[in-house]
DNA sequence: TCGCCTCAAAGATATGACGTATTCAAGTAG
DNA sequence: CTACTTGAATACGTCATATCTTTGAGGCGA
């Protein structure tokens, strides 16, 4: 889903280097040094680099080198950047971030869902409810992961909002980060999973109110569970 | 804020072509061909066609060329990708999306902002809401639309919260759409601005529910008025 | 001390050569 | 006639090198 040919090396090199802190703020790298510790020529560093800057993880000026940026400008909607920053340091903060923007946009997403799914994403919700449960009863955590977030992007896709649907991705991102890192319950709760039924059931009715609610349920116990996890 | 150098030449030219619709879905340019046309070198245009795909626009192939990718895949959260697609074919298609968006984050920013704002925020959240009335009682629209950014970048600011910080710039690029379309009443209305002026002041107390009730009422109203707009 | 000027460092661009994956089609066997 | 194989053409990918342009810093003079 992402890498690109030869700069992908230094992109998987620099990216989570930056983005774990470990480069901070204000640190200069010169395209040359690059050049040696990778042993690539200067086209693939420049476009690398390119990259890099187009996440306004780094700005490259003549005379001084390329240089880290400060955080505050970083797009922190790109997933490949927030995938850097859950392997890195900041995990918490990320995920907390995560958080609060999956509580606003997923209810109001399961609203719009409810009022406009094809009738293909009602049918698909509903087998993936059913999903979620075996797997869970299984105890099957991959395929258990695989399904939620299924479910989520499914709901997001469906709400027919192009900006929505493409935080399916970001919440995929979330969702395997937490199960990664071990930071939810190694049996997934069974009360949330009667809430995925919920909302699933909600969509298929179209029932605007009822699946926004409930998935806001759904993720204020996430986040709520984060921040016990967290501290 | 936005440009580099010479691929940036190259960038304002195909962005805007690809994501205005003007090049459909599976056109393919050939990297010679761009070349010729701008007169610039094979380095230059392959560094603008990475960031390109570093946006998701098009893909560069082997013996194929390099091909506009579909709608569906683009980095829609780009703010460059945001203003190519406002300037463009879509607009109505974008602000649509970008209002929904708002709808969701920006009362939740709000609540969290009168949680977390510092006192320097607060009391800039209260002075812009003065030049709001101000600057549209004089009936200064370019005066109005910089602090109406502000005023909205400021509250996103103040959640505390780095991913609805970054939507500032977002939400300021639909605002400007919208002054520079005439999407918008030419006088501002009385009753929006008393809207902002009572964010503001729930802000400042501290008063978290109707900081968030209070935006709500003002990014619908901004919806509906949208909606009115475009049929 | 201030301001201008010069020089050099580092990226930006141009260019020619070669590598390599992919597609398309010709050719061949079944 | 179909299906598989094979080869060559093609367009991007990478490398190496040369030159241009910007800009920071130190020096020089008023």
């Amino acid at each position: 889903m992402e890498i690109q040919g030869l700069p992908g090396r230094l992109l998987a090199e620099l990216g989570p280097a930056i983005a774990s802190g470990e480069l901070p703020e204000g640190t200069v790298l010169r395209a040359e040094e690059l050049e040696e510790r990778f042993g690539v020529s200067r086209t693939v560093v420049r476009e690398a680099v390119r990259i890099l800057e187009g996440m306004h993880l780094v700005a490259s000026r003549r005379r001084v080198g390329i240089t880290v940026q400060p955080k505050s400008g970083w797009d922190v909607f790109d997933p490949m950047v927030i995938r850097w920053r859950l392997a890195g340091a900041d995990r918490p903060a990320q995920l907390r971030s995560l958080g609060s923007l999956r509580l606003a946009v997923e209810p109001a997403a399961a609203a719009l869902a409810a009022r406009h799914a094809t009738d293909d994403e009602r049918r698909r919700l509903s087998a993936l409810a059913v999903e979620l449960t075996m797997t869970a009863r299984a105890a099957d955590l991959a395929a258990f992961l695989r399904h939620d977030i299924d479910f989520h992007a499914t709901v997001l896709r469906a709400s027919r909002n192009e900006m929505f649907a493409h935080l399916g991705e970001t919440v995929g991102a979330v969702l395997t980060g937490r199960t990664e890192y071990h930071l939810m319950p190694h049996q997934p709760e069974p009360y949330a999973i009667r809430l995925h039924r919920e909302v699933a059931e909600a969509v298929c009715a179209g029932e605007a109110e009822r699946a926004e609610q409930t998935m806001r349920t759904i993720v204020e116990g996430a986040l709520a569970e984060l921040n016990e996890q967290l501290g």
